[in-house]
This record gives structure tokens, C-alpha cells and sequence, in this order.
DNA sequence: CGCGCGCGCGGAATATTCTTCCATGCCAGG
DNA sequence: CCTGGCATGGAAGAATATTCCGCGCGCGCG
């Protein structure tokens, strides 16, 4: 790793993981440093991956994506073979917001938005029980959103 | 629903939410309109809530969070204040990114980023079954994170 | 048809901000 | 004490944001 965080830093990438648009300006000021400063630890902070993007989160029911599901995912065999070709396929599914290989009664975990429970049926039979090595799915629907993507806390 | 998207809005919508610190002037090139039309178009966006926000997404593992786990959550009963109580304890726990309500074997789905799985352990023991009215949890460790919060499509 | 109205556009001007350069202060090692 | 490395803040020129203005277009009404 790097390089280690001081205060600075810290209060920096609290600041932009909350309101990633605030000018450098906004940021110095909030942060105790001068502008310039400021504006070299926010470079850092990109440079070294501590911030791996900036993305404005676009509300899904606004551009028709208000359905969420989860699905569990059991696989045919269980060989790295069989993994890769899985996982090569699911990342051309932009429907796919989270694809999670976990230990336990299933293989993988998916994340889904679409735009209703419709929708995900289609899907549902024409792309994820398709997916190569599918064995079993197990759908849940969810029926309320109590906190989704909350920010990280460190 | 107080507006439609025409092609501008959506080309300005989709650059933001690759790139959330584009500033007005780029967005306005890309798009293909005047900067003071960017300007307008984005701050509608704003407005009328198609972003609900712009985040940097910090690194988890740059931060020492760098362990995913996902948890079935099943509740003792089926109530509107079982649900209520437990919905309301989770929103204090800051290391939970995700609950969601579900349909099916469980009553909640939990996505939660903590340092290690020592990290987790303890945190299960102390916080999650303690939470009002769980009957039981399901822990799915996170073994490799194909896909994480990937972007919407739209 | 012609007219006026509303709407969204782009250009221009001002205010703000970014970005870099430079000189200073601080600290550790020689 | 001196020296080198490093991070800082101030200042200046370039870039940007934000607002104001007049224009053109389409639409509905007289």
C-alpha cells in the first residue's frame, strides 16, 4: 500500500463519497487546508486508488429500473472452469448489479435491477437459467428497499 | 413524474454517471449542446431528483474494508412492527450497505463490508442477532466479488 | 392566415474556480 | 550548524461556472 491517510485525507474522501461535485475550493475550506493543498491531496487520492471513481447515482425508478431482485445461484459443477465460463457470461448482463461468488448453499449471488416483476421473468427464463453450468436459481423479490448502497464507513 | 428524458438528457445522464466530476464544459462538448444548455439540463437533473446524489466511491480495501458478506436474515414473527423495529436498528449500523426486504426464505437480505471475516465474526455475535426479533441469520462470506455496484443501464 | 406567446437555445460577460509556480518553514540526518 | 527533502500557503494566469440577454421556432388563438 502506498501511502497512509492523515486527518486531511480522511476528511477529504468523507467529503467527496458524500458529494462528490464540491469544488476544490469548497473542499479546502471544509478540510482547514488552502486551496492548493487541498487540490494536491484530492490528486493523491485519485492517483492512488483510494477513490476508484466518481458516479452520480441516477434514482432507478426515474429511468424505469424500479425493481430490485436477488438471486441465488447454484452451478452445475464446481470446477474453475466452470466458474470463469459463469462469470465471463454475467458480465455482459448490464441488468447485473452485483454478482458475488460466496461460500455457503449457493454458489453466487446476484444483484439485480429491472424495470418490474415482468421483466425479470422474461429475463429470468431467457437469460439467467441460459447462463453457462446453471444448475438452480432461487429468486427474492425485494419488496422494500430499506437501505441500498449505502456509503462506506471508515 | 414531472419531466421526460429526451437524448441530451440521457447522454448527460449516462457521462455523469461514469464520470461524476466531468466538469460542464466537457459534458457540454460530449453532448453536443452550448455550455449554458449543459448547464441548465444538468442542474434539472439535479433538481428533479434523476440523481440523487454524487458519490466518490473510496476503495474498500485502501480503507480496511475489504470483506463482503451477504446475510439471510429470518425474523421470530411476521409483524408490521417486527419488520418496523428491526428495519430502524438496522439503519445505525453503518457497516450494513444493503437491506432489503425480500420474498421467500428469508425475511431480509443483508450486504455488509467489514475489515476481515475476524472483524465479521465479532460483529455478528454482537450486533446482528442481537438485532429485535431475529430467529435466525444465514452468513454468505464473499469468496470473490465479480461484480460489485456495477452502474445502471438505462 | 398572421400574430403573439412561451419555450429553449446559444453567445457573451462576470464571478468563481482550477492549476501551477514559487518562496517559505519544518524536520531529520550528517 | 548545515543541508536536503518535503509539504505548505500565496499569488497569478488559464479555465470554468453561472447568469443575462436577444433570437428563432412552434403552437394556438384571434
Amino acid at each position: 500500500m502506498p501511502g497512509r491517510l492523515d486527518r486531511i485525507d480522511l476528511k477529504v474522501l468523507r467529503l467527496l463519497q458524500n458529494s462528490g461535485r464540491l469544488t476544490n475550493a469548497e473542499l479546502a475550506e471544509t478540510a482547514g487546508v488552502s486551496a492548493a493543498t487541498c487540490h494536491r491531496r484530492t490528486q493523491r487520492l485519485f492517483d492512488e486508488g483510494f477513490i476508484a471513481g466518481v458516479r452520480a447515482m441516477v434514482a432507478p425508478r426515474k429511468v424505469g429500473k424500479g425493481a430490485l431482485v436477488m438471486v441465488g445461484v447454484v452451478l452445475d459443477r464446481s470446477t474453475p472452469e466452470s466458474f470463469a465460463a459463469f462469470e465471463r457470461a454475467i458480465a455482459r448482463l448490464k441488468f447485473v448489479l452485483d454478482c458475488h461468488l460466496v461460500a455457503g448453499d449457493f454458489d453466487y449471488f446476484l444483484k439485480i435491477r429491472v424495470g418490474d416483476m415482468e421483466d425479470f421473468n422474461r429475463i429470468h427464463g431467457e437469460q439467467l437459467i441460459a447462463l453457462p453450468g446453471v444448475r438452480q436459481t432461487r429468486t427474492f423479490f425485494v419488496m422494500k428497499e430499506v437501505v441500498d448502497n449505502a456509503p462506506l464507513d471508515f
